[in-house]
DNA sequence: GTCTATAGATCGATAGAC
DNA sequence: GTCTATCGATCTATAGAC
């Protein structure tokens, strides 16, 4: 049966957000204009509005959903009982889901100015919350003995900053597998945080 | 004596390029006009093109001066003869050298995309010279079995990743002195490295 | 739900007076 | 060297037809 002509409420707002999360992320939420995302999706500029009240709301739709998604993901991660194992998950799981969705993390960093306050306040807590995750595990760490950290919050920033690197440089395909770069950056933050 | 009115070429275009910094540094080039930049000068908007053809030649010379910047002021640093102390200096002078002048950092690896091909090789290729100064220091421990690095390129990459965080975070006046903060980041990269 | 058309504002860049 | 004025293009968002 055919469908009413120009009737696809169910895949035309997918396809919106997927074609922003794409321009955004390569030129730059600014730099993006509706009709290029609306020309991306093949429709017109002002059936965008039937899907978002704004171009605002259109980014931080993307970020927020980005990073529930990603608190969402690391709460339903396996934590091993020892401390060392729940690091190494969290170093794993890390590098593996952010380089599964390069955009959407490319976004949730590049584009934190152009949200208003109301919604760059939102995003930053929820960034805070994925933070405290791995500080909790810094912490338990230290209490044990096994780690040997002097400053769990400035550990926590740096281990994340080191392996949010790796979206600038990995390709697929390239000179080393998902697999030994997650053993590379492994090794480097189990010797830094080590006694 | 009075001036001609009008005439100051020798002090408008270092505060144009001054504006232009703060201005990309803090909504991006993208979000900032050249009235915008214009106002913050004092002059109007068809006056900055007395000292730049363009938009984007503004941003290119920017991005330029900062990389050249960088590796000449790297290059005049003092080297201790002991790897370690190199390492360390590098460590020290990356984090002193990029919180004295954030919005030029920030810049540097935000407006990436928005420069034109041309433009963005030549940054990538200075870019890519100041990462092989850090390789350098990196082989020559391992070399000497100082550091135990399976991967110095990814090592290089990863440490100056790391260090660049303490942008995201860093406030003068804050918990910590700048000293406290080269501390704690060297202390993470010695042991990340060690053997 | 998508279209065409457009309002209303702003953009980069240029021309010419002074 | 800076000004005023403006060109031509482009922008976000809306209105109304279908």
């Amino acid at each position: 049966m055919a469908r009413t002509q120009g009737s696809h409420s169910d895949i035309t707002g997918p396809r919106i957000r997927a074609a922003a999360q794409e321009l955004f992320a390569r030129h730059g939420y600014a730099a993006v204009s509706m009709r290029q995302i609306a020309g991306a999706v093949g429709v017109q500029a002002g059936a965008l509005y039937n899907y978002t009240p704004d171009k605002q709301s259109l980014l931080f739709d993307l970020m927020q959903a980005h990073m529930e998604d990603l608190l969402a993901a690391w709460a339903d991660e396996a934590a091993p009982q020892e401390v060392l194992g729940r690091l190494e998950g969290f170093v794993r799981f890390h590098i593996r889901y952010n380089l599964a969705r390069p955009d959407a993390v490319f976004i949730a960093y590049m584009e934190l100015r152009n949200l208003t306050p109301e919604n760059f306040a939102r995003i930053e807590d929820r960034r805070r919350a994925y933070e405290d995750q791995l500080e909790i595990i810094l912490k338990a760490g230290v209490a044990q003995g096994v780690f040997l950290v002097p400053d769990t919050k400035i550990a926590a920033l740096a281990v994340i900053a080191m392996l949010n690197g790796v979206l600038t440089w990995y390709r697929d395909g390239g000179r080393l597998s998902l697999q030994e770069v997650e053993t590379l950056y492994w090794d480097m933050v189990r010797k830094a945080v080590g006694v």
